[in-house]
RNA sequence: GCCGAUGUGGCGAAAUGGCAGACGCAACGGACUUAAAAUCCGUUGGGCUUAAACGGCCCGUGCCGGUUCGAGUCCGGCCAUCGGCACCA
């Protein structure tokens, strides 16, 4: 495109612009005590989810939120905040190692490069991020605070007393280690060959890993294990007072996954040991006709008998050949075997066989259930394959006894001697309060959520502050922080499970007794705690200020950080680590709010313009700076948000862009126009002259929407009214300068290139507004520009629209019934018929009907 | 299977229980131009009625029912698409 078809001099506009920014610091945040740091503004801090900095640059799905988050801190340093608004890089990760193993280029290389290009893009949108608060997990100046975090987790204890985390030092047992929030453990890992590490739960898809697509598998191995799930109840009743979508408060919750129910011990015939299972059913004992243990069960080897071993044991080989894909495939058919082993129903000591199945899994509850084939579907499964007894004990209602078989919900307690006739819920408690008194069982809870896989066998990731010395682990002192990974050549996985730090001989000496651990921390490490560094990202001292974070972090709500914008994907395992995080640095008393995120909105993704998903495979991508090249950044902005609410997923449309463009075209024209040289200067039409009636009405409405719909993240529909405001502005034969100023004020979060320019040539000529438009005030709507002495009043029959009248504001309802009976075309409606009762809305409409 | 979201013109989408389709795209017509682009103005859910225009009427927000003077919106029951979890006892 050249030069003349430019719409307006976007290209160089917004660099100007950008430039003046940079240069004069307009959008950086001073802290308190700190120069310019104005007190007596209210605080706002708005954060996007930082990137990972790949080699492929920024694609449009990047910028949705970013300029969501961006028109927020520019609208609200216009109403008077200090905003915090920063942005980093989450720079740790497996591509950069990847590429090293393939290139040798170190990851750090790799690394400041990807940086360098996705601020370079991030710039060119003219986003008003405080780059002097930058951050970059790999830097040892970031990272050393989150191995001094990692300290923290390390040397604390989850006491259940206090249900806080508290330092290991109060803790009064034999062995501390074992109940560190950081702790090893011989876990069964995701080991994945291919990318030579483990991989938590989160981070393997249908048996395969997220990155990279590898096959998985099972292996037991030493792992740093994080006490999550000590803080399950905290983590789920922490979300109540959060502003999140209910959908991902539901995706939280779904993945903690409590459930209520009891322990029940069943007794082994004739040994002196139990089996210990959990349900959620306790009041269908009498049901439970049979046992399973999972395969991986210990016991399994203790109570199968002589005749039964082999069968059992084949059945084991063959469940551990499978892959979790295998197993976790639904539509097979149940499989088990028999033990040859019984144990004793507690609630009527009836015998009933122990069995091995692949269905009851080792890692939830405790590797052994009871089975109610009665009401489970999947224990009524498994009986009717191998022929075990199936006894209905809870009566559906309006069923029989019989018919109630396969009846999973409540309902009344049946062939239950001690609960026949109680409901469900009472039934319950009555034979958990029962097991009680007995001491063969109690109330229980089990979580679906499990404690966090903490350590990896990388390269490019934090190196744990933790040395060995005669098997056991201890702290690095502080003050050896940050504990920097060693200079290698060769970055490639070991392929024995060591990780590639094990290569660094003299690294990992420590001395003559102790050396280092290899392991890495994941990548989630270093976002976990990033929104706190923001507040104080130099401080060399502390991990972040007691002042600033009690500033920034501030507020009435339990959330510090006001407005978090980022991907879906992130809803449940970021989101919920971070939370951990905090959580136990709010009990040890290092930050000052219980949560950290108080509103949190997911962008939804942007498709490719066939309505696939952006991806190289389908050549849909979309370039941001191809965008920019062609339409400017303020078009891009605009149309970004433009496209639909900011929470749905929908296609690009080049031409969509081309619309915003137009517009934004419109309001250049409005002030500005060519001469005969063809170079664009202030129009004769703007002029400064009071607004019609009309117009302050139009620029009223558009104030009032405009900043409430900001307010609701309503993007779109705060543009749209924004058009309607420059098409009625567009033939006025004088534009009113103020009219004008109010204009650009409004649209400046959304284009701030272009207003800013505009901005500044009206005050060439008209003076009385000083400054920089970033220096301006939100403008505020008059609600008495809105009202009209005159109201166009819809007329209905039954409910259908018949006419329209227009009338005197203040007329009352009787006026309005009678200005409706007299339209003629309501009497046509109604002719013939009894009118029998006519209903009037003040100010809308009157309805008569007539049946 | 469970949980959640969504379903409105040719397309992206608007609509505190009160005129369905604002705004934009596309399309069509007009002005300007030697011409095109750009720009500006106008038309544009479907159908019936009418020679045509004006006017009038009917239908229409995934489907079926309900509440209401009035339902895209509230309630009940389905269907479809997308996302999450998935043998979680």
């Amino acid at each position: 495109m050249n030069e003349r078809r430019k719409p307006y001099p976007f290209d160089w506009i917004e660099p100007k612009w950008q430039t003046i920014w940079d240069e004069q610091r307009f959008f950086h945040a001073p802290n308190p005590g700190e120069k310019n740091f104005v007190p007596a503004k209210p605080k706002f801090y708005v954060l996007d989810m930082f990137p990972y900095p790949s080699g492929a640059g920024l694609h449009v799905g990047h910028p949705e939120g970013y300029t969501a988050t961006d028109i927020i801190a520019r609208y609200k340093r216009l109403l008077g905040f200090n905003v915090l608004h920063p942005m980093g890089w989450d720079a740790f990760g497996l591509p950069a190692e990847q590429y090293a193993i393939k290139t040798g280029q170190h990851p750090a290389i790799t690394t400041r490069e990807n940086v360098a290009k996705f601020k370079t893009q991030l710039k060119r949108i003219g986003f008003s991020y405080d780059w002097e608060r930058e951050v970059n997990t790999t830097d040892p100046a970031y990272y050393k605070w989150t191995q001094w975090i990692f300290l923290q987790i390390y040397n604390s204890w989850f006491n259940p007393e206090t249900k806080k985390a508290e330092p290991i030092s109060t803790y009064r047992g034999a062995d501390p280690d074992s109940v560190r929030l950081a702790y090893v453990a011989e876990v069964a890992v995701n080991w994945c060959p291919e990318l030579g590490t483990v991989l938590a739960n989160e981070e393997v898809i249908d048996g395969k890993s997220e990155v990279g697509g590898f096959p998985v598998v099972r292996r037991p191995m030493r792992q740093w294990m994080l006490h999550i799930t000590a803080f399950a109840d905290r983590l789920l009743d922490g979300l109540e007072a959060l502003d999140w979508a209910d959908s991902i408060k539901a995706l939280q919750r779904n993945w903690i996954g409590k459930s209520e129910g009891a322990e029940i011990d069943f007794k082994i015939d004739n040994r002196n040991e139990t089996i210990r299972v959990f349900t959620t059913r306790p009041d269908t004992l009498y049901g439970a006709t049979y046992m399973v243990l999972a395969p991986e069960n210990s016991l399994v080897d203790e109570i199968t008998t002589g005749e039964h071993r082999n069968s059992v044991a084949g059945y084991r080989t063959q469940i551990a050949a499978k892959s979790d894909l295998e197993r976790t495939d639904l539509a097979k058919e149940k499989t088990g075997a028999f033990t040859g082993a019984f144990a004793i129903n507690p609630a009527n000591n009836e015998q009933i066989p122990i069995w091995v199945a692949d269905y009851v899994l080792m890692g939830y509850g405790t590797g052994a259930i009871m089975g109610v084939p009665g009401h489970d579907a999947r224990d009524l499964e498994f009986a009717q394959k191998f022929g075990l007894r199936i006894i209905p004990v809870v009566q559906a209602p309006g069923k029989t006894a019989d018919e109630s078989i396969g009846y999973v919900d409540d309902g009344i307690a049946i062939n239950s001697p001690l609960l026949d006739g109680l409901t469900t819920e009472a039934a319950k408690r009555k034979i958990t309060a029962w097991l009680e008194e007995r001491e063969l069982g109690r109330r229980s809870i089990n979580y679906k959520l499990r404690d966090w896989l903490f350590s990896r066998q990388r390269y490019w990731g934090e190196p744990f502050p933790v040395v060995w010395r005669d098997g056991k682990h201890e702290a690095l002192p502080e003050s050896e922080l940050p504990l920097e990974p060693p200079a290698l050549e060769d970055f490639k996985p070991t392929g024995t499970g060591e990780p590639p730090l094990a290569k660094a001989k003299d690294w990992i000496r420590y001395s003559d007794s102790a050396s280092r651990e290899t392991n890495t921390m994941p990548q989630w490490a270093g976002s976990c705690w990033y929104y706190l560094r923001f507040c104080d990202p130099r401080n060399d001292q502390r991990f972040v200020g007691e002042e600033p974070e009690r500033y920034w972090m501030g507020g009435e709500k339990p959330g510090g950080v006001d407005l978090y914008v980022g991907g879906v994907e992130h809803a449940v395992l970021h989101l919920l680590y971070a939370r951990f995080w905090h959580k136990v640095l709010f009990d040890l008393g290092h930050v000052s709010k219980p949560e950290p995120f108080q509103r949190l909105v997911n962008q939804g993704m942007i498709l490719g313009e066939d309505g696939r998903k952006m991806s190289k495979r389908w050549g849909n991508v979309i370039d941001p700076l191809d965008v920019i090249e062609i339409y400017g950044a303020d078009a891009f902005r605009c149309y970004e948000l433009f496209m639909g609410p900011l929470e749905q997923m929908k296609p690009w449309s080049m031409k969509g862009v081309e619309g915003v463009s137009r517009f934004l075209a419109r309001v250049w024209r409005l002030i500005m126009e060519e001469n005969q040289a063809g170079e664009w200067i202030l129009s004769d039409e703007v002029q400064d002259v009071a607004a019609d009636k009309s117009q302050l009405k139009v620029l009223h409405t558009t104030i009032k929407k405009v900043t409430g719909d900001i307010e609701t993240l309503s993007f779109n529909t705060a543009i749209s009214q924004m058009m309607i405001l420059v098409n009625a502005l567009t033939n006025a034969p004088a534009k009113p300068v103020s009219a004008l100023r109010t204009l650009l004020l409004l649209l400046n979060p959304f284009a701030p290139h272009l207003t800013s320019e505009l901005w500044e040539t009206l005050a060439e000529k008209f003076p009385g507004a000083a400054g920089d438009i970033t220096e301006q005030s939100w403008p505020r709507h008059d609600e008495r520009f809105l009202v009209e002495d005159e109201i166009e009043i819809v007329l209905q029959v039954n409910g259908k629209v018949r006419d329209k009248i227009t009338i005197a504001l203040d007329a009352t309802n009787a006026e309005l019934e009678a200005a409706a009976l007299a339209s003629e075309k309501v009497q046509r409606s109604v002719a013939g018929q009894t009118i029998r009762k006519v209903v009037v809305v003040a100010k809308k409409l009157v309805n008569v009907v007539t049946r």
